[in-house]
DNA sequence: CGCCGAGTTGAACTGAATCAAGAAACGTGG
DNA sequence: CCACGTTTCTTGATTCAGTTCAACTCGGCG
């Protein structure tokens, strides 16, 4: 639990009292590699922090479904859209290898908003993040090739070209499995 | 004033002390059509709220400049990750009409933030939904063609098609002008 | 040992970019 | 208010990056 109160006292510090508030609202699990967190069509009732192992956002396709997202150790993770408007979401979540999360209900969080004072400015500060991240990967998907997101992975995150199956980087940066093979031929 | 007031209320509900707080951090102006609000390079320094008129955010390019989103009026408008980071800004925002605004600089927002009890909560709702607005637009790019997105956008925003000049359109779905002009033929 | 999914490579095809030119719409100054 | 010049939109021809289909290799796991 120690890791969990460390990322959100470096968004913003949180009193003890206040900690006892969020610490009592989260329960830990350990799921397998392989096991999916949220199924396409259900509404996400979970934040989770992800205090070992990996998991990525997909949305579901006959052949090979289109991987947008990634999350790894000590971050944060959930259907956030689903979750904020708790309805239906069109994509799903699976863990990429054994995974230790933490977890905190939709009405445990709202309860944090109401009982703490420290609460929406944590909210903000996680949202703002949040989105952040999302503007960036649209401007990504917009203003650079394939090749150039490739690249950028490469270089800022060559851990994870390691730990992924190359199926989901190419969906990631935008291509079929093929086509980041030739990208990846072009390059060394 | 009164359509910001409305605008934030019903987001959220302002005391009449916390609306004098925040009424007082703003400014209005009314600038011409083409006036660039956010050059590329600068650090943006307010959140706009659209009282009239339109603006365009877009990366300036030799050829045809890449136009990734709009806002209409009754709407926020900033570029909100360079506004939040206090970094350079790698988009500009342009008008499309002569339009009128209310805006609050980051200091303003800071001291509502510090001042007011809603404050966080306000900028905590807001947020959210930029983040989802984001996360929509990221999803249509990576799961829909060019075709879908404006078909998408003929059907919920007909009124935008009529008065934004159609390369923009076209940008903003992912093609060039050439290519929307052969989508609008081939659908009509 | 054999099977299956992941990755690579080749060939044919396709949708969109680019290059180029003409038509239509717009706005600006006389 | 018209005339001119500029910008926007359309259309055609060519080129190109990436998809699709297909076959083969490799490595792990039952």
């Amino acid at each position: 639990m120690q890791k969990i109160k460390e990322f959100l006292n470096a968004i913003t510090p949180l009193s003890p009292e206040e900690w006892i508030i969020f610490s009592s609202k989260l329960t830990s699990y350990e799921v397998p590699k392989k096991t999916i967190l949220l199924k396409h069509g259900a509404t996400e009732n979970y934040l989770y922090f992800i205090e070992k192992g990996m998991i990525r956002y997909y949305i579901p396709k006959e052949e090979n479904d289109l991987t947008f997202g990634f999350a790894f150790e000590n971050e944060l993770a959930s259907a956030y859209d689903s979750f904020l408007t708790q309805s239906p979401c069109r994509y799903e979540i699976e863990t990429l290898a054994d995974t230790k999360i933490w977890r905190l209900t939709h009405a445990g969080l709202a309860e944090i908003y109401e009982e703490t004072k420290v609460g929406n400015k944590m909210g903000r500060l996680i949202t703002e993040t949040l989105f952040r991240k999302e503007m960036k990967k649209e401007l990504s998907l917009r203003d650079e090739s394939a090749e150039e997101r490739y690249l950028k992975l490469f270089t800022e995150r060559p851990k994870l070209l390691q730990e992924i199956p190359l199926k989901y980087v190419a969906s990631y940066v935008g291509v079929t499995p093929q086509a980041l093979s030739r990208i990846r031929k072009r390059i060394s």
